[in-house]
Formats: C-alpha cells, sequence, structure tokens
DNA sequence: ATAAAACTTAGCAAATTGACTAACTATCTT
DNA sequence: AAGATAGTTAGTCAATTTGCTAAGTTTTAT
C-alpha cells in the first residue's frame, strides 16, 4: 500500500510538467526515439533526457537502445494508478453530494426524519 | 490553453504529495477545519497550512474563516481536469494498442494490406 | 580511418519545496 | 480581564527540481 503511494508520488510529479505532458501525448500516438521527441523541445538536450528519466521512472514509459539511438514507447498501465486514485476521488465526492442532495430535499420536503 | 496548462501543473503537482492526497480524501467525506485535518499528521501547522495553500491554490479545495476556525472543503470540479487529461490520454493509448492488435492480427492471418 | 550522429556523464547554478521554530493576532471562554 | 484556542507571519534551512555547458562514449556513415 505504502508502495503503492511511492508511486502515485512519481507519477503526479512527472505529469506535473508541461515538457513531460507533451512527451506522452506525442507517445500516444506511437513510439519515438530520444531524437525525435527533444526536436519539438527547445531544451538542451541533457535537459529534455532528463525529463525521459522521470517518466521512465515514474513507470510511465520504457526505453531501449539500439546502436546509438534510444527508443521511448508508453508502458502499458503507466497512467492506470493515477486514472484509478482520480476516478475513486471522484466517486466518493460524487456521493457526498448526492447525500446533501437528499439532506437538502428531506429539509424541503419536511420529512427529516433523519438528523 | 496555456492558462487550462497552468492549471494542470498545480494540481498534479498538489497531487503529487502523500500529506495533500490523505487531505483529499478526508475531505471527500465531508467539510473540516484545518484544526481537524491537522491532528491526523505529525507535523508543525505551519507546515500544514503550506498544503492547505496549494490545495486551495490550485483551486481543488476551497477555504473560509469563521471567527476564529478556517473550514475546508472540496472544490466542485477540483479533479476534474486532471480526470479528463488522464481519460483523454487513456483513450489515445487504447486507440493505439487496438492499432496494434489490428495489424498483429492481420500478419498472423497474411492479409497484411496496409503496411 | 575519420567524421558525424545520438546520446551520456559530470558539474554547476537558480528556483522551488517541505519542514521547522519563534513570535504574533485574532476570537472565544471563564 | 485573563487565559486558552486556532490560525498567521516571518525567517531559516536542507533537499529537490530544472535548466545549462563542456567534455565524453559508442555507433554508423563516408
Amino acid at each position: 500500500m505504502t508502495k503503492y503511494d511511492v508511486n502515485l508520488n512519481l507519477i503526479f510529479a512527472a505529469l506535473s510538467d508541461e515538457t513531460r505532458r507533451a512527451i506522452l501525448v506525442r507517445l500516444s500516438r506511437g513510439p519515438a526515439t530520444v531524437g525525435e521527441l527533444a526536436s519539438h523541445h527547445e531544451m538542451a538536450l541533457p535537459s529534455f533526457m532528463g525529463h525521459i528519466t522521470k517518466l521512465e521512472a515514474a513507470g510511465m514509459i520504457e526505453t531501449a537502445k539500439k546502436g546509438r539511438t534510444r527508443y521511448c514507447r508508453l508502458s502499458p498501465d503507466g497512467i492506470a494508478p493515477a486514472q484509478h486514485w482520480l476516478d475513486q476521488q471522484a466517486d466518493q465526492w460524487v456521493k457526498r453530494l448526492d447525500q446533501f442532495d437528499e439532506y437538502a430535499l428531506s429539509l424541503l420536503k419536511g420529512k427529516n426524519d433523519e438528523p
């Protein structure tokens, strides 16, 4: 459970940067090399590689070197943990709002039998 | 569009910390005062308030002071932007996987007419 | 055999984060 | 009117983040 949370930290932190989100968006249209990815960002290569490294550390992408070029692709369930956490939260929140609606309704109807 | 992205930065950054996620989970069960929230965390109050401030800056919670106590509650659509971004990404990714499946299938069937 | 290409490594600097203590300001309670 | 409560403000500090440049290393192309 704690292990899972550490992962969430890394995933959400990875998502909190525009450059990294852009990389994910690009990769969702198919694999690419570091060079291809980097060409769309005005940034020195070592800086750019830092972003790649973070995405990989968070388990969101996978990379492999073939010859002198490194290929990157999305990791199958890379964003799933983040999605699940948010969906669960959203569910909870909707339930809360529903409870509130019921309560408000009961007040209107004068049927407020459960204080 | 850029404005929206800045917001995503703040939201995902806010979500990348366990303390802050715990606050959101607690608030999804109903509003609470800063003191109540803080009582579950071994942390000096000013440090804890920093987390509250960040959640509020990201638009994820709303707070209001009544007398000497400050009340906190979830902001109705606080996590929606993050959810939408992830859902869109997930959709894209699933499409990619489907394309790959089709391609793989076509190879198996020897019907590979679209290289 | 060179030279170009595609990263890597090392080392640096500014900005941000997360946590702390100490002192302060309101607002109840008694 | 005192004193306790509930936050706030101010200032410090170590660690992390994000970017850079300069100098490698390993492949590939000529």
